[in-house]
RNA sequence: CGGAGCGUGGCGCAGCUUGGUAGCGCGCAUCGUUCGGGACGAUGAGGUCGCCGGUUCAAAUCCGGCCGCUCCGACCA
């Protein structure tokens, strides 16, 4: 991609009504632009790294064997009425088109922007699941969430609107799906390890609600998390502290003595829903024997978002974004110094070698000063910088920086896309 | 939902105490000089001063109400 033709403009001071790191960085490099509180636009740039975060956890979502599908985000009242869920006494973040008697749309029956999915992926299972022939099932989708919060904070890492990866197992029994649970927690530490956040992020105990003693949260140490965790370091387990108790430590033979209290982001959760949903929504199947059974649910979630605002926070420095290599959405910045007839040829000829070779590449191509093409190369955080300009070019080379060094290298052009490939 | 702060061209801010032609920097446009870490000069475009109401000859400025944003707390299916 040409940086002339790119819609991108960058900023050189930070927005005045966001404090978040990351809300601040990311409005000021172009990637995305603030709608209202707690709900962002995601533009160009900001769309593609989205899109490579999405591309890994989809792609580790079909290894174990997830099937994609798109569920609608209005909502119908029916099948929250079914699993007791409509009520805003029992989920309080609902945008609705009616609440208490008010106003909503002015036609139309009383709908719900989504703000979870298992009744509907339960309601529409009904469809498809008559017989243990047809269990196990592992659907999932990427969608928007509603939540009206009652107080978004800290850019991307509590929203009001945002994408979620929601997956869903129906299994037979207790056992097949706690084979699943398993194979999706090792399949989460994969992605954030693909991430970039794999040493960071900790699987956590939490809170599990009626069906079984803990749900599991990934929580990624960061100052500004919301939540507090008491981290075992060599077992590479945490305890949310809403749960922490003698009775917990010895459930998990872990002593007081080694742990460690430190803030965390839950940039993903799995959770044991047992027949929560199965049952009143009426989702069952005839086993070998004839018998009617409830399926057994589970649903693991993570947030895209949430994880790019996270890997900002961990990444970043005080010159502005820092990309790993799974997420950055160019490899390289390659920018051009000068608009001499040699280096805008050279420059040109970098620019498609490395596209033929499938390395993506931000191509600054416009009249500006090198200053300007530094900071922003620095802001933007792609992970590699090439310089071509008169003075490489007198070398035959281009220059070669790493964002997260000070060094730079010089290397004859012959050897471009070996230097910036895998 | 409680507490604190804020709202003035696209962005960052001053002006408000003491009412009287709306200003600065960045960015943008044109021209010239520059060109390896956000250059300089000249000219120019761009603003319902968050919204509604009140006081006044006159309101960005004073008064009332509302809306929005940030942070702390409560909440977080």
């Amino acid at each position: 991609m040409r940086r002339s033709q790119i819609f991108l403009r960058t900023r050189k001071e930070a927005p005045a009504d966001e404090e978040a790191k990351n809300a601040q960085l990311l409005i000021r490099a172009g990637y995305i632009h603030k709608e209202m509180a707690g709900v962002y636009d995601y533009l160009p740039l900001g769309l593609i790294t989205l899109g490579k975060i999405m591309d890994i956890i989809r792609q580790v979502m079909n290894e174990i064997g997830g099937q994609e599908l798109f569920l609608s985000a209005l909502q119908p009242k029916e099948n929250w009425a079914r699993s007791g869920r409509w009520h805003d006494d029992v989920i309080d973040v609902w945008f609705k088109t009616r609440t208490h008697g008010g106003q909503g749309f002015h036609m139309g029956p009383e709908l719900g922007l989504s703000n979870t999915h298992e009744e509907a992926i339960t309601a529409i299972m009904k469809n498809f699941v008559h017989s243990y022939k047809d269990l196990p099932v592992y659907a999932y989708q990427f969608q928007t969430k509603f939540r009206n919060e009652p107080r978004s904070k800290s850019g991307l890492l509590r929203c009001r609107e945002f994408i979620m990866k929601d997956l869903y197992s129906f299994s037979r029994n207790d056992q097949e799906h706690q084979e699943f649970y398993e194979k999706v927690q090792a399949a989460y530490f994969k992605i954030f390890e693909r991430l970039g956040l794999g040493k960071e992020t900790y699987l956590t105990f939490a809170s599990g609600g009626s069906f079984s003693q803990f749900s599991h949260e990934f929580q990624t140490i960061t100052d500004v998390g919301e939540d507090t965790l008491l981290v075992h370091e060599s077992k590479k387990l945490a305890i949310n502290k809403e749960i922490y108790s003698g009775k917990v430590l010895k459930e998990l033979q872990i002593s007081k003595e080694e742990l460690i209290e430190k803030k965390g982001v839950e940039v993903g959760n799995i959770f044991p829903l047992g027949t929560r949903f199965s049952e009143p929504l009426g989702l069952n199947y005839t086993d070998e024997a004839g018998k009617l059974r409830p399926v057994i649910m589970g649903c693991y979630g993570i947030g895209p978002g949430r994880v790019m605002g996270t890997i900002v926070e961990h990444f970043a420095d005080d010159k502005g974004l820092v990309w790993p290599e799974n997420v950055a959405p160019f490899r390289v910045y390659l920018a051009r110094l000068g608009n001499s007839k040699t280096v805008v040829q050279a420059a040109d000829e970098a620019y498609a070698l490395l596209t033929q070779n499938a390395i993506g590449v931000l191509y600054d191509d416009r009249s500006v000063r090198p200053g300007e093409m530094f900071a922003d190369a620095d802001l933007l955080g792609l992970p590699k910088r090439v310089v071509i300009s008169e003075r490489t070019l007198q070398n035959s080379s281009f220059e070669l920086k790493s964002r997260e060094s000070d060094d730079t290298q010089l290397i004859k052009l012959d050897q471009l896309v070996q230097a910036l490939g895998d």
